[in-house]
DNA sequence: AGGCGAGCTGCAAACGGTTACATTCTCGTC
DNA sequence: GACGAGAATGTAACCGTTTGCAGCTCGCCT
């Protein structure tokens, strides 16, 4: 039961008169053929609503102009907006995007086991805070998948990210600065079973602050929930139930700022008075709620990281000569945004 | 200068002494094959580790198994969404998602001009509130592929649709029951390029439920911006600038009412008192900000396109018998979520 | 006039699967 | 032991491009 199948660049060839070796070339524009056989040609095709079929020229090539984009989810503010950097740039430069959301655990296992099968489907990958093992890596390597990965890296790819210590680092700094002694953490999951490093490397860098300034660690301001507002929320009200509360918080998300807000809110708490806020992205509402944070431009990172994969692929064309891999630490900086979170007006 | 190509069906076939055919047949899982012939084949496939390549299968089927999903954007709150419930959709049924941001007008007539080369590049597409002409849909329709709309309709594809003029009837309505009388209107851009009709239907239907209740229409209470939290910060912004400002508004995105909650904090004024307001989406900070909303669960929306795409896929199969095409409007309802930004607590 | 190279064009072999159709087994049955 | 049906397998055409190589045509130079 196949598909209805259009024009050929048989019958392209056929009418205009020519071969389709001399069709194929006139189409795509190379040199060598006479600008008359060219118009002549192009007529034909557009007369027949000829279309070429991709998957042919695919088969022949070995190459498929297609961008496997891997990411926890589709829908967070952050990573929906890597994504749109990323397709971007992949748009502009002739290749399209599948985009492939790896949420629960067991997706990731499924998604882990056939990243090998990605081999023949696309001409790149880009993995985006979704830690793949270095024996996976290797895989991939051997396999000849172009790859570049996001958030996490691994020995023989390049990548982009976010030296997120220096966040966890400069956001309790901020804090310590303004005379916080008290400082809470509202953590992502951090054993989750995606097991990427944000949430343990921003940990490493709130705890590193603290000690520089010879505070000890009290773990029982440490609560971690969803990166998510609700999340959020939840952590900071068992931050508040605590006999002793935090007189600052360090909140790994924007979004589980919103979400801790929130709790504020309830309770007829305000910042920075009552408590202390800074998050991590630069959500847009993050300006409009007043809320201090480190920003992140996801937007940035995913179309630097296609830029990545992209020269990546054109290097691989000749000679494998696999320079060493580009471990680009965010390209754009990390910048605390002050606002009134932190700051009273 | 080609890929690395990895073995082929036909080494398969030679190192376990059958044909391609049985191969073939033995990897699909087709009935026919002897079972240890089958365990043989997988064995050697597995040692060699080889792995089909699906150009060649596209082209022999011609099916690609990809499904393109344009879309405004792929970083707002509510296409996100979509994008995810429609993708986990399609993952679920062995396709791939081809997601395409078409933001701005020039992409978008560059997009209405290729429609038609997406022909042999997907097996099916779903368009989200871009309002492609009657035409373009024909055009579609005549190169055969399989199409779903959402957010608006064409006469022959199916389409999945949120009642908008019912959104704003809705929520205007609600407005009125509460007392109000000069209600304001912020509204998405009502003629951007992106043409989507959603603005008009929702700005009709608060102008109906106005008229209802014979309230004459003041249309200085009608301000527009872009669907963000800026754009709706700038909009509430001019509403209270007027000599004398609405006592109520209907906001047509959460995004936007946040930001015009924002505007309303910096003057110091607070809902429901000062300024009633409703949303729609509800997103989840409404929940948190307490802002009364409609909820439209674009998950689910999007979950329902790539189902009603894939069955419009299985029936073009068998025979051409397209049926009338359905206009599945909300398909979960419209639930208007009552909250502090127009209830005091 | 003959030679030569550049510019065009054509031929035909891949590329790697799928599948209609033909062929060969394998048994149970009479 | 011949027969026949159905299961298992093989043969080969086909899907629609790309591209290395060969051949042809001209104009120009000597």
């Amino acid at each position: 039961m196949q598909r209805k199948r259009g024009p050929s660049i048989e019958d392209v060839a056929r009418e205009a008169g020519v071969s389709v070796a001399t069709v194929s070339r006139a189409l795509r524009g190379l040199p060598n053929v006479a600008p008359k056989t060219r118009a002549r040609v192009q007529d034909v095709a557009e007369g027949l609503n000829y279309r070429a079929d991709p998957s042919a020229a695919r088969l022949a090539t070995g190459r498929t102009n297609l961008i496997e984009l891997a990411t926890p989810t589709v829908d967070g503010w952050y990573f929906s907006r890597f994504l749109a950097g990323a397709i971007d740039h992949l748009l502009a430069n002739g290749y399209e995007a599948i985009t492939h959301p790896v949420s629960d655990p067991d997706e990731r296992e499924r998604f882990l086991d056939q990243l090998v099968q990605l081999e023949k489907r696309v001409d790149g990958l880009i993995v985006v805070d979704l830690n793949i093992s270095e024996d996976a890596a290797s895989e991939l390597w051997t396999a000849g998948i172009p790859t570049v990965t996001a958030g996490f890296s691994t020995e023989r790819f390049p990548s982009v990210i976010v030296d997120d210590y220096q966040v966890g680092y400069i956001a309790t700094q901020h804090l310590l600065e303004l005379g916080h002694r008290r400082i809470g953490l509202i953590s992502g999951e951090p054993n989750h079973p995606l097991a990427f490093s944000v949430p343990g490397l921003r940990l490493a860098g709130y705890t590193a602050a603290l000690a520089a300034e010879g505070i000890p660690i009290d773990t029982r301001l440490e609560k971690s929930g969803k990166f998510t507002a609700p999340g959020g929320r939840a952590a900071m009200e068992r931050l508040l139930d605590l006999d002793d509360p935090p007189t600052a918080v360090f909140v790994m998300s924007d979004e589980m700022a919103f979400g801790a807000w929130s709790a504020l809110q309830d309770r007829g708490l305000s910042w920075p008075g009552d408590m202390a806020m800074v998050g991590v992205d630069d959500h847009e509402l993050a300006e409009m709620v007043g809320l201090t944070t480190i920003r992140l431009l996801p937007h940035k990172l995913g179309a630097t990281a296609a830029e990545r994969l992209l020269e990546m692929i054109d290097n691989s064309v000749d000679g494998d000569a696999a320079s060493t891999p580009i471990r680009e630490t965010a390209p754009q900086g990390l910048e605390l945004i002050k606002r009134h979170s932190t700051i009273s007006s």
